[in-house]
DNA sequence: TCCAATCCATACGGGTGCGTATAAATGTAC
DNA sequence: GTACATTTATACGCACCCGTATGGATTGGA
């Protein structure tokens, strides 16, 4: 019973870190093994190849981005535009927005990451339905605005234009009170 | 003087062609030869290596997607809307989307390539600003309905949720009436 | 027709990565 | 301290790709 100097849970990590900072062609098990100090020797005793590292990786972001996420939110409860807030702050905070980046390109082009994503957004614009379902508002332009805001959460750091006159924390905050137009600050983001 | 079987441009479409199906990563030069029917042995006489096809494809891309698009819709000129749906439509075509996609991903990892989008989103920015500039709405207002509506563009199909009432477009058409809020239909799109 | 320029096929060395096999190192339990 | 199981290092064959070198192929012009 030798204790693992590298468990299974730390190629996970390394290997999220990799696919956050490169994409999935950069989840390379010698590059990892380097990054974690080791070679790849241990490695395919956890894991029968690197196609099961990618899966693992992606079921453990699943379960961090959504149920880690909707689960503190409900535990700490407020308004819905308070919940809001901090759903979206969790949800794209500095370890998973990243990832999300990564795993939406990577959805592109490889069908079953994209039917994983598919999960993920359906229930996150739920979550965001449900928080603004009571606000009495034709549910066609809620959910017009949901997309919006959802929107402008994803395309994010996406879009590098610059403002002329406000800095785009300046700007989203703006868009947030056009959205959810009672003075509500709402949807803005990081 | 032999004609050449496999031009300079060959070899960018290609490029552009790998890119936009699975990132920078795929633009490998065996495997273009391969797209091409030919072998790399005439590659190195037009780039001097990987990078120099590079960085001539991002030229080639800045070039198609804003000065050829923006040259097209002043020459047939119309509306401020009309424009900018023309000027969406174009930017955002089947051709350039998958790369405008790949590039954007890009970006997040390569600081030159930021750069160039940083340039390319600022020209797209400029000129849907230019187009509602005379509404007469508040500049920091408009200023955030222009990134919502391009952020809405960007985000697209990159968000995989559905609707339980609608289509995406409908959605989308819904969301540019609450923007652009005269009975517009405004920026939607594809 | 023959020349000469250009483009392409082929082959090479070097590098990286995957997955397997086998042996060494490491820590726990007795 | 010894025996054991587990983890890790090392080495291998295979495959892909880069960039270079060299010779053959094809084509337009004299």
């Amino acid at each position: 019973m030798a204790t693992a100097r590298t468990p299974r849970g730390a190629w996970i990590d390394a290997g999220l870190a990799a696919l956050a900072a490169g994409g999935p062609d950069a989840v390379r098990i010698e590059t990892l093994a380097r990054t974690l100090g080791v070679t790849k020797g241990g490695f395919y005793g956890y894991f029968a190849d690197r196609t099961a590292l990618l899966e693992e990786m992606l079921q453990t972001w699943e379960r961090r981005s959504v149920d880690d996420v909707l689960d503190s939110v409900e535990r700490e409860g407020g308004s819905a535009l308070t919940r809001a807030q901090r759903a979206a702050d969790l949800t794209f905070s500095d370890a998973l927005l990243p990832i999300d980046r990564a795993i939406r390109d990577w959805a592109r082009r490889d069908a079953a990451v994209a039917e994983r994503l598919r999960r993920v957004d359906n229930q996150r614009m739920d979550y965001l339905r449900s928080l603004f379902a009571g606000t009495g508002s034709d549910p066609a332009e809620l959910e017009a605005r949901c997309l919006l805001a959802f929107s402008a959460a994803v395309a994010g750091d996406l879009i590098l234009a610059d403002h002329p006159h406000q800095t785009r924390n300046e700007v989203l905050e703006l868009a947030a009170s056009v959205l959810f137009a009672r003075p509500a600050e709402g949807e803005s983001r990081s």
